[in-house]
DNA sequence: TCCACTATTGGACCGCCGGTCCAACGCTGT
DNA sequence: ACAGCGTTGGACCGGCGGTCCAATAGTGGA
């Protein structure tokens, strides 16, 4: 029977680490970061708690390899797209409403720049602004705003979005910005952008902050006229 | 037994949340993050757990308050420079260096977008763009894309300088990066990029990061021309 | 066919954590 | 002088991640 199966002697439902990570990723969406107990994932299993040991070194390793499950596929689509800047876009825009589905994956990406998802992601900004023209130093110094760009971004959005309903918190913010800003100025300039930021499109100012790197890149490298 | 252990209620040299918010800080410099524990504080403090929530309502507003402490008086400082390009270059070092110097500062930054030094940082950055000549939604693209910039870098270094003998993570993931690239393009330039990447000076590369967002607002905008 | 072997299982257990509760206490105002 | 009251701090709680190991059930060798 076993020809090239893995010998899973013990129950009928074979327990895996694919089966315990695919568990993770349900229970965050699901529950969000904070409900990710072992616990939680061992009941979701209908199993004891030593057993996912023997599969998974700790929680942390769930939590990469659950990221790296959502992140990886993203960076070899946008791959596929032939203008490289329209690539880019492409791969920022699926990052952003990947962690606008699994709001946790944002938050994971900041917690470890080596992780496998981080990987993917430096693989295919790297590859994209290579192919954009950009070399040795330039190439390296792009790829990290670029990189860091999205993943504060993630980070940022990510949080925001968790504590959903806490939108007072967010108009308090915005009202104390608007403030300062207007005892700085007292302009009525500074207001409207308060006001602006207020009534944005997440998703937009995201992918006008990627424009706004792009045309840097371009600008101080004088690299493939695009506008 | 009264005879011991019940020591000294009301002390003399009073408990109060700024000498809370100081001790959290010399622990979270000298331990790390995961060394912060209510109970560390209490211990740090000579006291028992109880006493500080009388001060502080829980540890998210412990870690939050450091962090404050720590960003708030670096925007004031960038506010005096008088060329607004300059300013932003030394708001974004000074933001590097603080996380250099407490690395859980990098982390916590990402944690809420409505805390206050977040509220700092943005305040410092949009008066600074707004005397570069940014206004409306051009001002908001442009703040939100640096002050996620340098959220999302100040989380990444920080995560990085954190596991601080782990440089063999570090090697292993840029080896990989370099192997990927390879891959798609097989070129020797990809090669040199990712050796640029192992030998590059962190904080060189975060300040290209920020030159690169200046040239792509002045780029897109058409603002003040600095060069 | 059968049995010993071995990898898998899962629950008891450990030392922590953050947060609550409240009796004891000694300033402080009268 | 003294009483009232706000601070104190330790006991306590539920829950966490991770370890340990006896019990077990498929498998390969005889």
């Amino acid at each position: 029977m076993t020809s090239s199966a893995q010998s899973s002697p013990r129950r009928r439902d074979a327990l895996s680490r694919q089966r315990i990570v695919e568990a993770a990723i349900q229970i965050l969406d699901a529950e969000g970061e904070g409900g990710l107990t072992v616990r939680a994932v061992t009941a979701h299993l209908s199993t004891g708690r030593g057993a996912i040991y023997h599969h998974v070194t700790n929680k942390d390793e769930l939590l990469t390899a659950a990221a790296d499950g959502v992140i990886s596929p993203l960076t070899a689509a946008a791959a596929g797209v032939d203008d490289a800047a329209r690539a880019i876009r492409a791969l920022a825009s699926g990052i952003f409403d990947a962690i606008d589905a699994h709001p946790w994956v944002g938050t994971q990406l900041s917690r470890d720049p080596f992780q496998p998802a981080v990987l993917h992601i430096w693989t295919g900004v790297g590859m994209l602004l290579h192919r954009l023209g950009a070399r040795g130093t330039a190439l390296a110094d792009a790829g990290s705003a670029l990189v860091n760009y999205v993943l504060g971004a993630a980070a940022q959005y990510a949080a925001g979005a968790r504590r959903v309903s806490d939108d007072a918190a967010r108009r308090d913010f915005l009202e104390a910005l608007a403030a300062r800003w207007a005892q700085h100025d007292g302009g009525a300039l500074v207001q409207e952008s308060a006001s602006l930021l207020r009534d944005h499109d997440d998703r937009a100012q995201f992918l006008a902050g990627v424009d706004i790197f792009l045309a840097g890149v371009r600008h101080r490298e004088r690299g493939t006229p695009d506008d």
